[in-house]
DNA sequence: CGGCTTTGACCCGCGC
DNA sequence: GCGCGGGTCAAAGCCG
């Protein structure tokens, strides 16, 4: 597989890795963001060696190259997920960035019971707080309203991958035991609370974990930018 | 001039 | 209760 493109941030389009799930995850799931291209369901099946019956998932798109299955709850062992890829498990605590594989797990399940979209009047998470700013006086309102999460990983050279959404960066972090900053993105569209953000993991420069919380309410189209992947996003 | 990025400060959850 | 670390805010600066 090698469909990086000239240029090429495209989502997709840069050597995915993928996430393995057990051999008795039921699919499909509830797609759980929308990707650029409409994929299909790849079902790669191998044995890992620590995990006989793990199977590696891809979404494939027809002219975006394979997409990864975004993290799946895996039971008794979530952080499994984020921590076995490409068959190669990690080796030492950490190397993965703690981008929460357990916490994608529980989000992944409560969002299959429970209505988590974007303008969520419900939430599975400690409902919503309000905090007043000392200084300035300022009321503050921060909603402490966790979304599904999905992560994956691509090898690329460029931080940010081309989704099809538009994206701006309102943070950026430094991670412990992570050699790289985390950059936070929210998506630009009005009444869109999708965020997401991008760190390279410390052991492989090359390597972007993107982590996406909550659903678009929109079409990428809506994104003015993005009208070139029109053909792509028609059914989602 | 508007939109975006940068970056330090602030807030909050969690573990000890 | 305290400290650490992650997530967000918002002012300032940059850029087209």
């Amino acid at each position: 597989m090698h469909t990086c493109m000239e240029g090429g941030a495209q989502l997709g389009t840069c050597l995915p890795n993928f996430y393995l799930l057990p051999d008795h995850q039921s699919m499909p799931l509830p797609p759980p963001l929308q990707l650029p291209c409409h994929p299909k369901l790849l079902q790669m099946s191998f044995d890992h060696e620590d995990q006989p019956g793990i199977h590696g998932v891809m979404l494939c798109s027809d002219h975006c190259g394979l997409y990864p299955l975004p993290a799946l709850p895996l039971g008794s062992s979530g952080a499994a997920a984020a921590s076995v890829t490409l068959g190669k498990p990690s080796t030492a605590a950490g190397s993965m960035p703690n981008i929460g594989a357990e916490e994608v797990a529980t989000s992944v399940n409560k969002a299959g019971n429970e209505s988590t979209a974007c303008n969520g009047s419900t939430t599975w998470w400690r409902g919503s707080t309000m905090v007043v700013a000392g200084e300035k006086g300022k009321m503050k309102i921060r909603r402490k309203m966790r979304e599904p999460r999905f992560c994956f990983q691509t090898r690329s050279e460029v931080d940010v991958l081309d989704d099809g959404y538009k994206w701006r960066k309102y943070g950026q972090k430094v991670v412990k035991n992570s050699l790289h900053p985390r950059s936070y993105f929210r998506c630009t569209h009005s009444n869109c609370r999708v965020k997401k953000w991008v760190e390279r993991l410390s052991t492989d420069c090359r390597m972007v974990i993107t982590t996406y919380e909550g659903r678009h309410t929109h079409s990428p189209c809506d994104d003015n930018t993005s009208c070139e992947h029109t053909n792509c996003f028609s059914s989602f």
